[in-house]
DNA sequence: TGCAAGACTTGAACATCGTCACAGGCAAGA
DNA sequence: TCTTGCCTGTGACGATGTTCAAGTCTTGCA
C-alpha cells in the first residue's frame, strides 16, 4: 500500500547516523484506512484463520503494536473489516415477475454475495456480524416480502426463515473444505449405513454431491411460497396442499 | 524409543536433585475412555471452547502428555468425544399422521437432540461431524421421506435440504450469546434502517425476539409440502421457472 | 522369582497466538 | 530550542497445541 508520504528526502540523515542499523523509525504514514485494507485483502485471499496481527504487520511491514494502535483489537478490525467490504458493496438488482419470484430473487442474491466474498463471509458468521455485511441486501428482501403482502411480525419471521435458510446452505457449501477426517465425511459414513428402513437406492444417492445452489432455490421457493400462503388465508399452515398461485 | 542404556549411572549428576519428596509418577489408571469422558464433560458443561488440553489433564490430576498418549490429538480428541455421545444417544420416536408430519417430526427430533447437546453439536458443527453425530437420526428422517414415497436423488435432495435448513435455524438459535458488540447486533443494526421501501411496521418487528422452534417447524412444513409435491407429480410445479434465467 | 519389554507418566521445552507496558523517534507549534 | 502529540519499535506476559527425552510402573515370560 503505498500511502504517498508527503516528505522522503529529509531521511538521508537519519542513514548516517550509526543507529540507524538497528533503529529505523520510519514513519510508514499508515492510517487506520490501510490497516483495515490489508486485513481485508489477507481475509479475502487466505481466510479469516490467517489474519494474525503479526502476519498483518509484517505485511504492512511494521510491527503488531502499529496495528495496536490503529486498530484497536482485533477483533475491532475484524468488525472493521466487515464493514469495509460492506460498504464498498452494492446493492444488487432484483428480478422476477410474480411476488414470489421476486422474494426468492432477492433472497439469492444474499447467497450469491456470500459466495461471492466466502472468506468474509465466514468470518463474519463466526463473530455473529452476518447482519453487518449483508443488511442491504436483506433490506431488499424485506422490501420484497411487503410488495408481497407481508407486513409486521409475519414480513419478520418471513425474513428470518429465509436468512436461516440460506445460512444452513451456507454451512453445507462450507462444509466441503472443512478439515474432515477422510473416513468421517458424510458420504463415507452413509456408506456404511445397513439399515432396512431405507432403500439401497436412496442411501447410494447420499454420497453423491449436490448442486447446493439450485437446492437452496427450489427451498426457498417452497418456504415462500408456504410463507405467502399463511398470510393470505388465516388458517395455519398444517398439511394442507399447496399450488396457490393466486 | 529410549533404547540406549536404561541405566546410566555415570551421568547420575542431572538426577541428583531430590526427587524423592516429589516422585509422584503415580500410575492415574487412566484410559483413553476416560479421557473421552472427561472431555465430553467439560465441553458439555463449559462449551468446546473450554475444552484445552492442560484444563483436560489438570481436571485429570495428570499432564498434558498423558492425554496425548491417550488420544493422539486434539481434533481426534474431539472426534472420539462426539462419537461418545452419539453411540450413548438412542434414536427417538417418530409421531404424525400423514407422511409430511412424519418427516417434519423426524427432522424436528434433530432439531431437539441438538438444543439438548448445543455444545457438543456446535462444536461437531465447527469441525464438519454433524453427521457423526446425528447419523441415527437422520436415518429415520431419510426413512420416512422413503414411506412419504422419496426415493433416490429426490430422497437425497429433501434431505439435505432440511439438514441444511435445521443447520442454519441452529446457527440462529445459538448466535444469540455469541460475542456481538452490542452496538451492532442485529436488532439495534434494523433499529437505524431508514429506508422508504419498508414500512416503519415490519421494521419494528425486526427487532423483536422469535420463536425459532416454531418458525422451524413451520419452514420444514412448507419445505417437506413442496419437495412431496414436486415428487409426486412429474410435472415441475406449475408457475415454477425450471430454467436459469438471471 | 528375576527381568526385560512394554505401558504409562512426567518435566521441560518449542512455536504460535493476542495483547500490552515502556521507551523512544518524528514532525510541528511555542 | 523545547514541548507536545502522533506514530513506531523492543520486549515481554500468558495462553494455546504439541513434542522429546527420560523417567516409573506393570506385566508376561523364562
Amino acid at each position: 500500500m503505498s500511502t504517498t508520504s508527503t516528505r522522503s528526502s529529509s531521511t538521508d540523515s537519519a542513514a548516517t547516523r550509526s543507529r540507524a542499523e538497528r533503529s529505523r523509525t520510519v514513519h510508514a504514514g499508515l492510517t487506520a484506512h490501510d490497516v483495515v485494507d490489508a486485513a481485508l485483502a489477507i481475509v479475502e485471499r487466505d481466510g479469516g484463520r490467517a489474519l494474525t496481527m503479526r502476519g498483518l504487520a509484517s505485511e504492512l511491514g511494521v510491527t503488531t503494536t502499529t496495528i495496536y494502535w490503529h486498530v484497536g483489537n482485533r477483533d475491532e478490525l475484524v468488525i472493521a473489516l466487515i464493514e469495509a467490504l460492506a460498504a464498498r458493496l452494492g446493492t444488487a438488482e432484483v428480478v422476477g415477475e410474480t411476488p414470489a419470484e421476486r422474494v426468492t430473487d432477492a433472497a439469492m442474491n444474499i447467497w450469491r454475495n456470500a459466495l461471492a466474498h466466502r472468506n468474509v463471509t465466514a468470518l463474519a458468521g463466526q463473530v455473529g456480524a452476518t447482519t453487518l455485511l449483508e443488511l442491504p441486501l436483506e433490506i431488499s428482501v424485506l422490501a420484497e416480502l411487503e410488495s408481497a403482502g407481508l407486513r409486521g411480525a409475519r414480513a419478520r419471521d418471513a425474513m428470518r426463515a429465509i436468512l436461516l435458510c440460506i445460512a444452513g446452505f451456507l454451512v453445507g457449501a462450507w462444509r466441503s473444505d472443512e478439515t474432515v477426517p477422510e473416513d468421517l465425511t458424510p458420504a463415507a459414513l452413509w456408506a456404511g449405513v445397513d439399515d432396512e428402513r431405507v432403500s439401497a437406492e436412496s442411501l447410494a444417492a447420499m454420497g453423491e454431491p449436490a448442486d447446493l445452489e439450485a437446492l437452496l432455490a427450489a427451498t426457498l421457493g417452497a418456504v415462500v411460497v408456504g410463507l405467502l400462503a399463511t398470510a393470505s388465508t388465516k388458517a395455519t399452515a398444517s398439511t394442507k396442499r399447496e399450488s396457490p398461485d393466486e
